[in-house]
DNA sequence: GGCGCATATGCGTCAATGTGCATATGCGGT
DNA sequence: ACCGCATATGCACATTGACGCATATGCGCC
């Protein structure tokens, strides 16, 4: 239940609609959680019957009502719970780590691509983070404790992003060296399969 | 369908049985994809079906007789499809970044001790990769492709422990600065909800 | 002789997640 | 008039994942 606690984290900062938790879903948090619209209202569902968040209707003319979501009392008490359990640490999870313990047995072509697109793709994220780092803490440090964990968010994505795209950079260069060297009967067009 | 892509991954290696992938994600790959025996046993019946491994029973005494997978021609064929597709950056989706969001709500002593074990944790993980990559790597250079994609992925793994131990060192300090300055009110004792 | 452990495979259930589809409306473009 | 887009919420289904439990047996320990 993990989700659900990210949600009540979101909503500690100002009350939120599912909509509006969406797109927060996006941009800040969402660099690091990916929900959609219909994952959030479920659990938005589900946090409203526990009694950890309160819905209120706000009539809008032109556009559907609005719920505007606010934490209870009991929320933000399940919330520091929550955050008093040790955390798991998560594994990593990457397509990309499983193609490379594969590697002679697939094709070169293919994973240089894709290894170009996660390296530009990391770049963008990390432009991204730093650009945030400057706009909101330009001395580089944070006044609250709100601050400061954002201060940190933002770093250790910008850390990871950078690490991420050095890999991929290394690996290409790795794979220029030993490229054309084994490499297997091309894929048939027409035949690749679809996500 | 990524776990199955995973197990087939491991299968270019050499033939293994349900029980020797479950401890082959328990080590090698297991560092960076966790998938106990149960989901593996599962996914195995699917490539079956699908004809991307065949089983051949090995009859044996005093122990339950064994079942070792090997991948097809389809099923390596699968794999190259696979790994020609356009990889997905994946969301990192760690309990600390929610907490960090929402760290002016929640306790610190808790989140101290959390990251407490967690550098313990990524710093024992760390010198495990080191340990291999000396071990299996003295020189730092591979000589196949498959070496070079085990080296690869050590690397990566070496350096994400890295940064991730070092995330925690950092906030460490810089929860130290802060630490009792606007602590909320402990949590009584026996109210923790448990995982 | 019973207990736990390693070997070896599997079922059932539920929570979490992903994908597609449905609904309602005003605004601006063609 | 119709289409797409932004706003706003939600259901249904399938897949994936996590967790407990079941089965079968030989071996060493106490």
């Amino acid at each position: 239940m993990a989700l659900g606690d990210a949600i009540l984290a979101c909503l500690t900062e100002r009350p939120m609609t599912g909509y509006e938790l969406a797109k927060t879903f996006d941009s800040s948090i969402g660099f690091f959680w990916k929900a959609d619209h219909q994952q959030i209202y479920r659990e938005l569902s589900k946090l409203r019957d526990r009694g950890h968040i309160q819905g209120r209707e706000v009539v809008q003319s032109g556009k559907p009502n609005k719920l505007v979501y606010t934490l209870t009392p009991e929320g933000r008490t399940a919330l520091r719970h929550w955050a008093a359990r040790p955390s798991t640490p998560p594994s990593i999870k990457d397509d990309l780590l499983v193609r490379l313990h594969a590697l002679d047995s697939i094709d070169v072509e293919p994973m240089r691509t894709d290894l170009m697109a996660r390296l530009e793709h990391h770049r963008d994220r990390h432009a991204n983070y730093e650009r945030i780092l400057k706009k909101r803490f330009p001395d580089g440090t944070a006044e609250g404790r709100l601050d400061l964990g954002n201060l940190l968010l933002l770093r250790l994505g910008a850390r990871h992003e950078q690490m991420v795209a050095d890999f991929c950079e290394e690996a290409l260069e790795a794979l220029s060296a030993t490229s054309g060297k084994a490499t297997v009967v091309p894929l048939e067009e027409g035949k690749r399969e679809k996500g």
